[in-house]
DNA sequence: TTGCTCTTTCAAAGCGCTTTGGATTTTTGT
DNA sequence: ACAAAAATCCAAAGCGCTTTGAAAGAGCAA
């Protein structure tokens, strides 16, 4: 389990470093019979470059960095970076990059990214959970770091590169299945308000009530973490107040099971008494597999942005002269068991 | 947002890069009145060493890989991961640390180990989801990678650093306060069956069974990748068999989701008509955290688990020469309210 | 002053790669 | 056959830090 360095192995090839380091990198001037002669030593000798050397030498980190934000006070992580995160590191393996992950508190953020960026540790960034009017975007174009945000933030005026779900018309189209199906009091149980995803759900939603004349009175949106019990004290409420909605609209599935369990609580069952219309990240783990699904929902693989947003930005950052991009992502509406004509 | 280097700031100094260095570097042959000087010119001009030059002369990557496997026919990332690693990270960044993470499959985690020693790439590696006789730990000590384990794995001989709870005495206990409350038939929904804790959990289950002399057709257990719609599934089949189980164990929330489901939707109510105890990791997303909680449970939080591996392993980094250690975490028996006597 | 010890500072040698610019050998054209 | 072009190879110069080994400066005793 030694292990052989290029100076080594050239030796051992009585040939120069150069030489060497050339053949195994794909150089053409390089002759076929030399590079195979190469290559099978290096394997022989069990040889890889060295990560640091390499970094060094070619002013590259070979790194991409994800900062996933914790919430102060809740500490918690949200299960969709990891299926992001799953996508994104697939892709990255292929292209020989590393993947950098810190978990910050949303106030050490800034710090975080310029630290990053004077060390030079990174090529480039993913930016989660983007925010209504997200300073960080600035910020990051500031520091000439090339970045891709999940998400978009409305209000920004920079140009940069992104990958999102297309939230408001996913919510107005679930939003249109539900009054369709003949429902005139509704829910919408949504993120965090300063949330850009959230806002664009919370604006899909009012369109299509107010294209179908809907009152204001006719519904109510709350805002909040998207945890499981925020959804059924969410739900609780809507349950208990004395305009109770027919149909409830959800921002995960996470936040659906709380809600199906406060329906439950409430003696009324899910798809019958009450319909639950959920967004679906398409994360394995919760499910929503079944054929046909237990919720209706938006779905979205969230994975798949993880691909995309990684696609994204290995092009920026190797091709640093091209033009900023912008992916929407379709959502798809499932019919499941949790909606049922008024 | 320029990059200032050595060289550059020393010059501004009038100074050697030995004595900048030195100065920044907290080594004791600088006087103190140059050393605040320097601190004061590298503040000024936003001097941080790049990361790279500063790995390749040190020799040390200042990295710690996480290897989180991908379940080959699900794709799946368990959130569990999410918050041990959050746990980690935050050690990592207060030793200055990075952290490097790469999610594989579980055919291709062997030479991805290999990669990351032969590239020099990182100074140690957290092993997760240890199975029985996990082939890993002796690949990672021929590698002669610094290394601790979150769990452990029987039948290994090897000696590793790990932290792992208790998880037979948990689930010993468990099943006996299910006993003590007049169970006699009972269920276990357990991880996969060839994962180190399932294993553990299955075995403190029996003990407790066998204890108190309740024979082997009082009892059944099912083994699978811990999703809700596997507690759905298994519980549903528990619930249709003719010797229905009065109290079902399980081995992590979401998957009592599933089950809490299934007995939904088989017409009982849990904590009424069939008891439910849960392993609870404490992953705030996934609540529990009402009082009384939900579920009673045996919690132990994997955040905590998560800190005390990092501190670990970066003892075993910098201390190569100390022995290697093992840290067993209890669980602690919470009550809630999907327990009653029989 | 001289000689001696501590302090403080520095020039230069790596770390292990990539890459430049040039040298050497082989091939081709006529 | 000979010059020009092409193919092949190499020595050496970085990349931006840390660290070694040695020199210069300061402080003090005699």
């Amino acid at each position: 389990m030694s292990t052989t360095n290029l100076k080594q192995l050239s030796e051992i090839l009585g040939l120069s470093q150069t030489t060497v380091s050339r053949a195994l990198n794909g150089f053409p001037e390089v002759s076929e019979k030399t590079r195979q002669k190469v290559k099978e030593a290096a394997q022989k000798h069990n040889y890889s470059p060295n990560t640091r050397a390499k970094r060094l030498a070619t002013g590259r980190s070979m790194t991409i960095g994800h900062l996933v934000p914790i919430s102060k006070e809740h500490e918690m992580v949200n299960p969709v970076f990891a299926d992001f995160i799953a996508g994104a590191s697939a892709r990255y393996a292929e292209s020989g990059y590393d993947l950098l992950l810190s978990l910050v508190k949303d106030q050490d953020e800034a710090a975080a990214y310029r630290d990053l960026a004077a060390r030079s540790a990174v090529d480039g960034v993913v930016l989660h959970a983007p925010k209504i009017n997200d300073s960080r975007i600035a910020l990051l174009n500031d520091l000439g770091l090339p970045f891709v945000v999940h998400g978009r933030s409305s209000g920004v005026s920079d140009i940069y590169n992104w990958v999102d779900v297309n939230n408001e018309r996913a919510f107005f189209e679930a939003t249109q299945y539900l009054i369709d199906q003949g429902h005139l009091s509704l829910a919408l149980i949504n993120g965090l308000a300063d949330m850009d995803f959230a806002m664009r759900r919370s604006s899909g939603f009012q369109r299509a009530l107010s294209v179908n004349g809907i009152p204001s009175d006719g519904f109510t949106i709350s805002s909040g973490e998207m945890t499981e019990s925020y959804g059924y004290k969410s739900a609780t409420r809507f349950l208990q107040s004395e305009t109770a909605p027919t149909a409830i609209l959800v921002s995960s599935i996470i936040v659906a099971n709380g809600v199906s369990r406060a329906i439950q609580d409430h003696g009324l069952t899910v798809g019958r008494d009450i319909a639950v219309l959920t967004h679906d990240d398409g994360l394995s783990y919760f499910g929503n597999i079944s054929d046909p699904p237990l919720y209706t929902a938006t779905r979205s693989s969230v994975r798949e942005a993880g691909r995309k947003s990684a696609d994204l930005l290995i092009h920026a950052i190797e091709k640093p002269k091209s033009d900023r991009k912008g992916l929407l992502l379709e959502a798809e509406l499932i019919i499941g068991r949790s909606t049922m004509p008024a």
